[in-house]
RNA sequence: GGGCGGGUAGCUCAGUUGGUUAGAGCGCAUGCUUUACACGCAUGAUGUCGCAGGUUCGAAUCCUGCUCCGCCCA
C-alpha cells in the first residue's frame, strides 16, 4: 500500500468494479424489503454543481446504507429535458450563428436539441459516476423518452377526462424574452428600486381632474378608468364622472373600488385591465374594457398610438414621461421600492398578459396533497418543512401548464378545423371526436417541464404500465432534495402520485439546504461563485468531498462550503488509509495476514479481548456503532459522520493502535500478537463497513486488501452494536489511564523535555484498585508517556524530593525533575488551579447547602453533585500538599 | 405586511427532550525525522453562548419582548 492515499488511482477502477459485479443493480425480490429512491433528474443540458454533489451524496449514503442493511435498494438515475432552460441554451447557440429557431423550423430545431442532449448527457453520467453514486444504470430514464412520454400523455388525458385540465383565457405571467407563458412559481419577485410617477389626468372641461401615482407610466396608454376608494372623502364627488386620458385623448370613468389603498400615492390609481392582474379584477367588477398596448415581444401595439407603436416598453416609458412633462401633466417623481416579477430562467421582467393557456385545476389536487401529509403518509425531515408545504397548498391558484416552446411534451389536443371542437386522446386521433372530420390541427404548445417531473417517481417505474417494479418499489422510500423546489416539484409529485396512483410517491422527504460559498453567497455561475465538483474531486478525492459535505449538513439551513472542510475530510481519509496500512501490513508471527486463524476472523470471536485496551476499544466500538445506526435512522447524517470521525481518529488510532503496538512488538508473546492482530482486523473490518456509505471508494479499496476473498464491501452487512461488548469497568479504568498519561505528557511539554528522555515518574494513587491498574498497565504508560519504571506510592507517603506534580484521575502524578523544577512558575500554576477549584468548590457547596436543590432536583443529579464535591475536596487536599512540598523545596 | 431559519472561541459550526466543569475542526502558539500517517504526533491559549426581562433549586437550552442577518410568501 502507498504511504499516502491517492484517490486518483483508486476511484475509477472501483466504480468499474461495482458496475461489473452488478452491486448497483436491483431486482424485484419479494423476499426482501424494497428501498427505493428516484434521483431528482438534473437538467440534461446543464452541468452538475456542488449542490448536486451534496444531493447525490445524501442519496447514495441512504441507498448504500439500506443495501448493507439487507434491503433491495434501488436508486433510479435519470435526466430532465428542462424545457425553457434547454431551449434557451439552443437558441443562444443559434444566435452565435446569427440564426433564430424560426430560421430552422420546429422539426429541425427539436432535432438539434436532441443532438445537444446526447452530448451533454454523457457528461452528466460521468459526473454522477465520479461522485460514487450507486445508481442502477440499467434503469436510467429521461423525461422525454418513449415510456415517460407515454406517462405524460396518460396523465394529461386522464386529468382532461376528469375535468381537471382545461383551456382558458386569462391573465398569466408572460416572459417577453422566452416568449412563453409561465406559471406563478416561475416568477421571482425581486425588490427593486424604481420610481413612482404622479400623473395628472385633467377633467374633460379643462378642470384639475385627478392625480394618479404609478410605477409603470407606459401602461397609461391602455388605461380605461381611474379608481379610488369608495370612502375616500377627497374623491367622493369625482366618482361617476370622467377624466381625460392624456396622450390618448380618451375620456375614462372614475370608479370606486374597495381594493384601492387610500394611503398609497394620491389614493387614486389608474386602471389598466389588460396589463395588471389587480386592474383586471377591478375591470371585471366595473365592466371596463381592456386595451392591449403591450405585445408579446414587449413592444407597444398599434393601440398605444402611432407615436409609440413598435417602441420597446421601457423606451416607451421614457417617451411617455417626457411627453407628459412637456404637457405639464407630470406632477412629480418619487423614488420607490417595490417587487417586480422576473422570469426565473432569464431574469427578464415578466409582463402580465391575457392569453389562452391550459391549466390544471388545483383545488381537489391540493386537498389530496394536504391529506397525504395530515394522515402521515408522507413525512418531511426536518418536520418544519411540512408547514411550508402546507401553507402553499392552502393558497393554490390553478397551474398554467402550457408553454409556447418547441422543446417538450406536445399537448395531446387537436382542434377540428370544421367544428372547432377539441379532441384529446391517448393515441393520436385521425378524426374529430365530435364531428368525425379528418381535418385536425394539434395544439402547438408543449407542457411545463414540471408536469412531467411530477410523475417521475412512478413514470420511471413503468407507469402507466402495471410493472412488477411499480408494484414492488412504489411508493418509493425517500425523496432527497433542497428546500427550493418543495413547491415546484415535491408538492406536485405528492399531488399527482396521490391522484393518479392512489398513493403518495414516497414515504419520507429529506430536505437539505443549499450549498453556499464561504461568504454565504449563493453559488451561481453569474456571480462567478460556481464550484466544479470534478475539480474538487481531482484535487481531494470523491470521498473527501462526500465526507466534507455530509459533515456540513445541519438541520438549520444552508451550508457554507469551505476548502478547509475538504482538507479536513481528505486528511481523515489519509488517516484511515494509514491506520489500515498498519493493520494490514503489520507482520506478525508466521507471516502477517495469513497468520490469523480462520476461526478468529468471525466478529465476536474476539481473540484479543482480554487486555484492558482491548476490552476498552471493543466497548467504545459498540457505543460508536449504536450511535451511528441511531443517528442514521434519524437522518442525523452529520452526527453519524462525526461519531465515526471521532472514534476512528480519536480512539482507534490515537489510543488503541498505539497500545496495540506493544502486543505486536518483536518480543511479544505469539498468542498475544495473534489475538491483537485479530482484533485490529476485526475492528477495521467493521469500521470500513460502517464508513462505506459515506466514503465508498477508499473503504472498498482497503476492504479489497483486508478481505480479498469476501467480495465487494458494498454488499456486506452493515455492522450493528453488540451490547455484550459493553464494558463500563474497562471504560472507567481506561479514562483514568488516559488522564494519567496526559498529565505526564503535559508536564513533559511544559518543561520541554525531549521525548527520548525516559521520565522517572511516581504516582501517588487514590486507592488500591488504581494501584492494581497501574501495575498492570505500566508498559502502556511507559510507552505512551515515555517513562522509565513507575513508582507507585500510597497517598500517605511523603512527597519525594525534586518532583513536580499534578493532580489527575484523583491521583498525584509526580515527575522527578530534580533541580529543573521551576518553583516560582509551579507555584503560580498551582495557585491558578487552586483559585479555579475553590470557586467551583464553593459553587458546589452552595448548591448542596440549598434545601431547594436537594429537595427538588432529581436524586441522581444530587448524588452526582455530592460525588463531584468529594472529588474536588480530595483534589484540593492534593494540590495543597503539592504546594507544601514545593515551598519546602525552596 | 405574514411566516421560517439563524446570531455560541479569529473562522466554519456541534450542543436531541433544561443538570457543565460549554465542545469539535480549521487557524494560532510551542516542541517533535516516535519505522501507519508532517494529509502526521504531543501539548497549550481563546468564549459576558445577540440584548433585556421572566419561569425554575438550576437556562446556551423553556417563555415574552427587542435587535441584527438570511430566506420564503404576499
Amino acid at each position: 500500500m502507498d504511504k499516502a492515499y491517492d484517490p486518483t488511482q483508486v476511484e475509477g477502477p472501483i466504480y468499474e468494479y461495482w458496475m461489473r459485479e452488478g452491486v448497483l443493480h436491483a431486482e424485484v425480490d419479494p423476499a426482501k424489503t424494497p428501498y427505493c429512491i428516484v434521483i431528482p433528474p438534473p437538467n440534461v443540458t446543464g452541468v452538475l454543481h456542488i449542490g448536486h454533489a451534496l444531493d447525490e451524496t445524501v442519496q447514495d449514503l441512504l441507498i448504500r446504507w439500506h443495501r448493507m442493511l439487507g434491503d433491495e435498494a434501488l436508486w433510479i438515475p435519470g435526466t430532465d429535458h428542462a424545457g425553457i432552460a434547454t431551449q434557451n441554451v439552443m437558441e443562444a447557440r443559434l444566435a452565435r450563428e446569427g440564426l433564430t429557431r424560426h430560421d430552422l423550423g420546429r422539426e429541425e430545431f427539436v432535432k438539434r436539441i436532441w443532438q445537444l442532449k446526447e452530448a451533454h448527457h454523457s457528461r452528466i453520467v460521468e459526473q454522477l459516476k465520479r461522485f460514487g453514486s450507486s445508481l442502477d444504470w440499467r434503469r436510467e430514464r429521461f423525461t422525454m423518452d418513449e415510456g415517460l412520454s407515454r406517462a405524460v400523455r396518460e396523465a394529461f388525458v386522464t386529468l382532461y377526462e376528469q375535468g381537471l385540465i382545461y383551456r382558458g383565457t386569462r391573465m398569466i405571467n408572460w416572459c417577453p424574452r422566452c416568449h412563453t407563458g409561465l406559471s406563478d412559481l416561475e416568477v421571482e419577485h425581486e425588490t427593486t428600486f424604481g420610481h413612482l410617477w404622479y400623473l395628472r389626468y385633467p377633467a374633460p372641461d379643462g378642470g384639475p381632474g385627478v392625480v394618479v401615482a404609478t410605477t409603470r407610466p407606459e401602461t397609461m396608454l391602455g388605461d380605461t378608468a381611474v379608481a379610488v376608494h369608495p370612502e375616500d372623502p377627497r374623491y367622493g364627488d369625482l366618482v361617476g364622472k370622467t377624466v381625460l386620458l392624456p396622450l390618448q385623448d380618451r375620456e375614462i370613468p372614475v370608479v370606486a373600488d374597495e381594493w384601492v389603498d387610500p394611503e398609497f400615492g394620491t389614493g387614486a390609481v389608474k386602471v389598466t385591465p389588460a396589463h395588471d392582474p389587480n386592474d383586471a379584477a377591478i375591470g371585471e367588477r366595473h365592466h371596463l374594457p381592456g386595451v392591449v398596448v403591450i405585445a408579446r415581444d414587449g413592444t407597444m401595439t398599434a393601440e398605444a398610438g402611432a407615436a409609440y407603436q413598435g417602441l420597446d416598453r421601457y423606451e416607451c416609458r421614457k417617451r411617455v414621461v417626457a411627453d407628459l412633462e412637456e404637457r405639464g401633466l407630470l406632477e412629480r417623481i418619487e423614488p420607490h421600492e417595490h417587487a417586480v416579477g422576473q422570469c426565473h430562467r432569464c431574469d427578464t421582467v415578466v409582463e402580465p398578459l391575457v392569453t389562452t393557456q391550459w391549466f390544471v385545476k388545483m383545488e381537489s389536487l391540493g386537498r389530496e396533497g394536504l391529506c397525504a401529509v395530515d394522515e402521515g403518509r408522507v413525512r418531511f425531515v426536518p418536520s418544519r418543512w411540512e408547514k411550508v408545504y402546507r401553507d402553499w397548498l392552502e393558497h393554490l391558484q390553478d397551474w398554467c401548464i402550457s408553454r409556447q416552446l418547441w422543446w417538450g411534451h406536445e399537448i395531446p389536443v387537436w382542434y377540428c378545423d370544421d367544428c372547432g371542437e377539441q379532441t384529446c386522446t391517448r393515441e393520436d386521433p385521425t378524426a374529430c371526436a365530435h364531428c368525425g372530420s379528418a381535418s385536425l390541427t394539434q395544439d402547438p404548445d408543449v407542457l411545463d417541464t414540471w408536469f412531467s417531473s411530477s410523475l417521475w417517481p412512478f413514470s420511471t417505474l413503468g407507469w402507466p404500465e402495471e410493472t412488477p417494479e411499480l408494484d414492488f418499489f412504489y411508493p418509493t422510500s425517500c425523496l432527497v432534495t433542497a428546500y427550493d423546489i418543495i413547491y415546484f416539484w415535491v408538492a406536485r409529485m405528492i399531488m399527482m402520485g396521490s391522484h393518479l396512483r392512489g398513493e403518495v410517491p414516497f414515504r419520507e422527504v429529506f430536505i437539505h439546504g443549499l450549498v453556499r460559498d464561504e461568504k454565504g453567497r449563493k453559488i451561481s455561475k453569474s456571480l462567478g461563485t460556481a464550484i466544479d465538483p470534478l475539480e474538487l474531486i481531482d484535487e481531494y478525492g470523491a470521498d473527501a468531498l462526500r465526507f466534507a459535505l455530509i459533515r456540513l449538513i445541519t438541520h438549520g439551513q444552508d451550508l457554507a462550503y469551505s476548502p478547509d472542510r475538504l482538507v479536513g475530510a481528505r486528511n481523515f481519509c489519509n488517516k484511515l488509509w494509514n491506520a489500515s496500512r498498519f493493520v494490514i501490513m503489520n507482520p506478525s508471527e508466521g507471516g502477517g495476514e495469513r497468520a490469523v486463524p480462520e476461526g478468529n476472523r468471525e466478529p465476536g470471536a474476539g481473540g484479543g479481548a482480554s487486555s484492558l485496551a482491548s476490552r476498552w476499544i471493543l466497548s467504545r466500538h459498540q457505543r460508536m456503532l449504536r450511535t451511528v445506526n441511531e443517528e442514521l435512522s434519524r437522518y442525523n447524517l452529520a452526527q453519524a459522520a462525526d461519531t465515526l470521525y471521532d472514534y476512528v481518529w480519536g480512539e482507534f488510532c490515537d489510543w488503541y493502535v498505539e497500545i496495540a503496538k506493544l502486543d505486536l512488538a518483536e518480543d511479544a508473546l505469539p498468542e498475544r500478537k495473534i489475538a491483537t492482530q485479530t482484533l485490529l482486523r476485526r475492528l477495521l473490518n467493521e469500521i470500513l463497513r460502517a464508513l462505506h456509505p459515506m466514503i465508498p471508494f477508499i473503504t472498498e479499496a482497503i476492504w479489497q486488501r483486508l478481505e480479498p476473498e469476501a467480495g465487494s464491501l458494498a454488499v456486506q452487512p452493515y455492522p450493528q452494536a453488540d451490547p455484550s461488548g459493553l464494558d463500563e469497568a474497562a471504560e472507567r479504568e481506561m479514562d483514568d489511564l488516559q488522564a494519567l498519561i496526559s498529565a505526564i505528557r503535559t508536564l513533559r511539554a511544559d518543561y520541554n523535555i525531549p521525548r527520548q528522555r525516559r521520565l522517572e515518574v511516581s504516582i501517588m494513587v487514590a486507592d488500591e484498585s488504581q494501584r492494581e491498574l497501574l501495575v498492570a498497565q505500566e508498559p502502556v504508560v511507559q510507552m505512551l508517556a515515555s517513562t522509565a519504571a513507575l513508582h507507585v506510592l500510597d497517598a500517605e507517603e511523603a512527597t519525594p524530593a525534586g518532583t513536580l506534580g499534578v493532580v489527575a484521575a484523583g491521583a498525584r502524578v509526580l515527575v522527578h525533575l530534580g533541580d529543573a523544577v521551576d518553583v516560582p512558575a509551579e507555584l503560580a500554576r498551582l495557585k491558578k488551579k487552586l483559585v479555579k477549584l475553590e470557586s467551583d468548590l464553593s459553587r458546589s457547596e452552595a448548591k448542596l447547602a440549598s434545601p431547594a436543590f436537594v429537595e427538588k432536583a432529581k436524586p441522581e443529579v444530587v448524588a452526582t453533585e455530592r460525588e463531584r464535591l468529594v472529588a474536588m475536596q480530595a483534589d484540593r487536599e492534593k494540590l495543597l500538599s503539592q504546594r507544601a512540598a514545593l515551598e519546602a523545596a525552596v
